[in-house]
DNA sequence: CTCACTGCAAAAAGTTTGCAATTGA
DNA sequence: TCAATTGCAAACTTTTTGCAGTGAG
């Protein structure tokens, strides 16, 4: 059957999910969805603009951050890092990782030895050479666990 | 003695890193390091800024800029995320970490079992819910060890 | 004395918003 | 039909830059 080709499949998966998550099937989110699946790495808004303006010339790069917004909150794709946008300094000078609220966005410090755990090798596949890590624990913090105080 | 005051150890501290980094001490400087070293969290420049301008109303934001960029690369303080100050699309939607560059910041996937660390609990302190781990693995991608191609 | 540093103002980058016209359901 | 969506232009936020004057070494 001819109709069953990747692009088929793509658009199948697309109306699901908007369907899923309760909103418009546009040809603008459907192209600046396919763009994004045929991606790799961490694409930027402008990058994304890029190829799905040489399929929809007439689009707005404000139509691609509003729809690349909806995606995000949807679940649809995630943000490479959720935290804050801008420059921040660390002050804390020990050791430790962070614990990040998916909702609200706060971000604490955890002693790196409180979290513990256990990393393995010095030297990663393509002769990356390891310094340290840094890791952003995600989730819930306790107030945004409270039921939405309507 | 009463020289030996927390302030005449920062001034210590801070010349003896500006010697390091080959750098000059000038007032601003000083008082940007005080400042940062007197905050907790994550503050951005605006935040030093306004603090700093308390202490030294004719300073620029610029300068603060400069300076805090200067500690960066100094090694003095770091900042809180590597990764790009814009909106990225995470378009692997395998379970994965990234090999983050500290020298070209680059960013590479690296699949979660590949790089297999161990976790451990599900609850953190203050009734933290954890959801997942982001974890980057920080260090110098194979190209930015090569010795300084001059 | 000299080069690095500062402050200013303007520019650049990245992102958001208001609104009229258009379109999907 | 009509609320949701789009494109446009303008606004906004954050950061960078060029340059003349100033100051540390």
């Amino acid at each position: 059957m001819a109709t069953s080709d990747t692009s088929e499949l793509l658009n199948f998966c697309f109306r699901s999910l908007c369907e899923e998550a309760g909103i418009a099937v546009t040809h603008q989110r459907q192209v600046v969805y396919e763009e994004l699946c045929a991606m790799h790495g961490h694409p930027s808004p402008e990058e994304v603009y890029g190829r799905v303006r040489s399929r929809i010339p007439s689009i707005s790069l404000a139509t691609v951050y509003k729809t690349i917004h909806l995606f995000i909150e949807s679940g649809v794709f995630r943000e490479v890092s959720l935290h804050h946008g801008t420059l921040r300094v660390e002050t804390n000078s020990r050791p430790h990782h962070h614990l990040v609220c998916i909702q609200c966005k706060a971000i604490r410090d955890i002693d790196a030895e409180e979290l513990g755990l256990a990393p393995a090798e010095g030297h990663l596949p393509d002769g990356f050479l390891v310094q340290r890590y840094a890791v952003d624990v995600l989730g819930l913090c306790a107030e945004c666990q409270q039921p939405t105080p309507q």
